[in-house]
DNA sequence: CCGTTCTTTCAGAAATTTCTGAAAGTTCAG
DNA sequence: CTGAACTTTCAGAAATTTCTGAAAGAACGG
């Protein structure tokens, strides 16, 4: 491995564990990024020096997050594993997976507390918090949810933009059409280059 | 402490955990939370069945990442510790935080790869997926760093808003003047509302 | 200045997580 | 079928993280 491979899945491994990744998962998965090919697990045992069974669990793992794909190269029996070629695809699938671990469990048991009838002003109260986190969460995850939907060009678009993207907001209340799902028709060009 | 804010607690609790917070941290975090009124380490301790020293700890770790207010209330002795109020300061200051410490230094660590000298076609292959990675990232910090600047009622809409706002940036290629900065003057309300 | 109350530190205990080798399981070419 | 090549499982070893009690340190009222 490249000194240059080496720096980024030993760095990769160790973000990993401040995010709840453990870092022999993180670096195997750093490998198969920066390596841009399938890699049979043993290949991957050798590199990263971890043992053969080590990264069937590792892989196994990152299987269950839909992180990594199988496949089968011809003439070699050995399974190999590769990530996706889009980076944007590798973002998607953590926001998604991560959502139904973590996220979805986590509004569940918030609502749950919230609908219980309070035995007293205390408990009153601090329904109310956790209905302010869920309220929160919510519109988080709900925005999200919307900008999954998009393709890689409108998300990077939306992303340039940034919060210059409120000027258009002010735009919007005099606009009311524009709010509106997502319209099939647009205005006609010139109407609208009126402005 | 409520069957209520017990469950809070213990879920928050297993959730840090998940996302690389220990989960006496998680808890502790939970606990002046729900609480919604300052606490005494000592109160924390005893509620949460955790010594002294451990919650001295990890409210030294709070304390390290901005999340928690230390305070004095008067004819007590005893320091006291509360969360912000407002749950979006929360995020906002997680939102800093996390950021400060993984994703600059990430960042820092692809820049320095990717300047150096690739040494075969391989290093080359491996450093165009390192800058991939480092503009996506890059692209994310950005519209955090525009996104943090919003005050809380048009971050809100923002998100109400979610994927509808493509819509407005169809629009916003036939008005150029709206995507620069924030402007400081409104077109008039009436032509706007021709369209 | 005490002495009391409160807080922090830290070495080692306890708990948890990660990792390994050995063995069992699976697949498939011949 | 058979056996070689490959994969998974899992019990326990190793490493890491978390947690505690004891002791030291700091703050403060009197």
């Amino acid at each position: 491995m490249s000194p240059l491979a080496e720096a980024f899945v030993l760095h990769f491994g160790e973000m990993g564990s401040r995010w709840g990744i453990n870092r022999t998962v993180g670096q195997i998965y750093a490998l198969l990024y920066i390596s841009g090919r399938p890699l049979p697990a043993d290949e991957i045992a050798e590199t990263l020096n971890f043992s053969r069974s080590n990264v069937s669990m590792g892989l196994k793992e990152l299987q269950s997050w839909q992180l990594v794909k199988l496949q089968h190269l011809p003439g070699d029996r050995r399974e190999h594993f590769s990530t996706p070629d889009d980076i944007w695809q590798i973002v998607r699938t953590l926001a998604e997976q991560r959502r139904r671990r973590e996220i979805d469990p986590t509004l569940s048991v918030l609502r749950d507390l919230i609908v219980a009838q309070p035995s007293n002003e205390d408990e009153r109260r601090a329904q109310d918090k956790l209905r302010q986190m869920h309220d929160l969460i919510e519109l988080l995850t709900g925005w999200a949810d919307e900008v999954q939907k998009l393709d890689t060009a409108e998300l990077v678009s939306l992303l340039k933009l940034g919060s210059r993207v409120v000027g258009l907001l002010e735009l919007k209340h005099r606009l009311p059409f524009i709010g509106q799902k997502r319209r099939e028709t647009s205005p006609p060009e010139d109407s609208a280059a009126q402005i």
